[in-house]
DNA sequence: CGGACAGTTGAGAAGTCTCAAACCTCGTGG
DNA sequence: CCACGAGGTTTGAGACTTCTCAACTGTCCG
């Protein structure tokens, strides 16, 4: 799929708007770079829309992109032998896509939403990374921020219960920019970027028992589901209670 | 407890053995630098010798240095709200530990084996990691492979049964260097590093089921248990079918 | 209205955990 | 030298959680 975007982006003239309006600058690597740095980068990047379903790496093969997520949420997954899907991690905006030292990808990437990426070639971009000493500390923290991460998430694989998980993966998602929040300490509705299928492949359950938790906590009054994939959380302790952080 | 060692540290004069001579030399992040850069890190870094049990770093402190394994196993562990640990990770020979820009760790460093690290304090390394692009480049390698490790695991966390888990950590186990393999394709005998309570620990499961699998693959005639803690592959390809490789 | 799809609910099966007891191995002390 | 105890391991039986298979509901859209 990145290759075939490369296709596009060679043939393309479409202007690119400017790094320094980046809405997620900030947080992101790019954050270490001055502006005429940021120019360099900017030169061998493209913004590129991603749509929903859409796969950007596959798993097993090579890739020759790397990305800065602007928008949009991406799921990295692996497939075992007999077919099962497990998502291994979320990406979310200012979150980096690709391995630049990787020969080959090891899991796939997939957009769950609408997504805006910035995508680099990783040959220009290992370039960059050379050549800007505080470039590459950026991303060196924050491939040691993901490492946590995972390791947070191996923690609710171990030993976590389904109810444990849901509750969980609730409170995360709730904790997210983008979670319309309303009064300080009042309900908080969100919509969730994954259906309970989705959900299920994130936390390692299947669909049916994510949906019994979800009416479980909903039945406690410790959930609304306004409906689709809304989410209003009611009484915020006693779900951090169900997560088993309490 | 590496503060406790940071006091031994500054009390004493014994020599260091030179980095050039290093075993893990060739692997770790110290392979980039050439022999005066290496000159410069082994001037704030010594080797310490850890017993088995001992804690290098705990979970929710500061810790003022990090490490490079020379040899030995260590594991990486965050102990559940009501007190059951789940180990996240086990640190090998040229493994890195500690977060270079974490104002606290998350997780606890524990040495199972008898272990000798290349100890430096955190402000001194990232001094070098700073001043030294290479460097900060072999080290953001590493943590690039060893965020692929952690999604590995969360994928055998997510979808595996006990019998893959069993059966794939053997595999993982036996494919280490330090198993002492025999003829080509023939029986592997090596040691675990840890007790059935570890393994359990690590693959998320209790000492019972871990034993039962074990006993399950040797009476299947996939392995044999000599005794201690010693393992033989006997059938390689029947193992990696238990663990769903096939 | 009919069909497709996501979600919910139910019943039984399967896998893993919990609790309990027996078994080994090994170092210690009588 | 042997008895003993501690710690780790194995085995068994039953309970519990989660999965599997299946049916049903609701919504959206043609």
């Amino acid at each position: 799929m990145f290759r075939a975007l490369t296709t596009i982006l060679q043939s393309t003239t479409m202007p690119s708007p400017v790094c320094v309006l980046c809405q997620v600058r900030g947080e992101s690597i790019c954050g270490s770079l001055d502006d005429s740095e940021l120019g360099q980068l900017h030169a061998i990047g493209r913004r590129q829309h991603i749509q929903a379903g859409e796969t950007v790496i596959w798993a097993g093969e090579e890739s020759p992109n790397c990305a800065n997520i602007l928008s949009g949420v991406f799921k990295l997954s692996a497939l075992t032998i007999d077919g099962r899907e497990q998502i291994v991690g979320l990406l979310h905006p200012a979150d980096f896509i690709g391995h630049p030292y990787a020969s080959e990808a090891e899991f796939t990437v997939t957009a769950l939403s609408e997504c805006e990426i910035c995508l680099f070639p990783t040959a220009a971009f290992v370039e960059i990374l050379e050549s800007h000493p505080p470039f590459a500390l950026a991303l060196l923290k924050r491939s040691f921020e993901t490492l946590d991460a995972a390791r947070r998430r191996i923690l609710l694989f171990g030993r976590q219960s389904a109810e444990e998980r849901v509750a969980g993966f609730l409170l995360e998602m709730a904790g997210r920019p983008g979670a319309s929040r309303a009064t300080n300490g009042g309900p908080v509705t969100f919509e969730l970027p994954l259906s309970r299928g989705g959900i299920a492949d994130v936390l390692g359950l299947t669909i049916e028992t994510v949906s019994r938790q979800m009416t479980k906590l909903r039945m406690a009054g410790t959930i609304a589901l306004p409906g689709g994939r809304l989410v209003t959380v009611l009484n915020r302790n006693a779900l951090e209670r169900h997560a088993g952080k309490i």
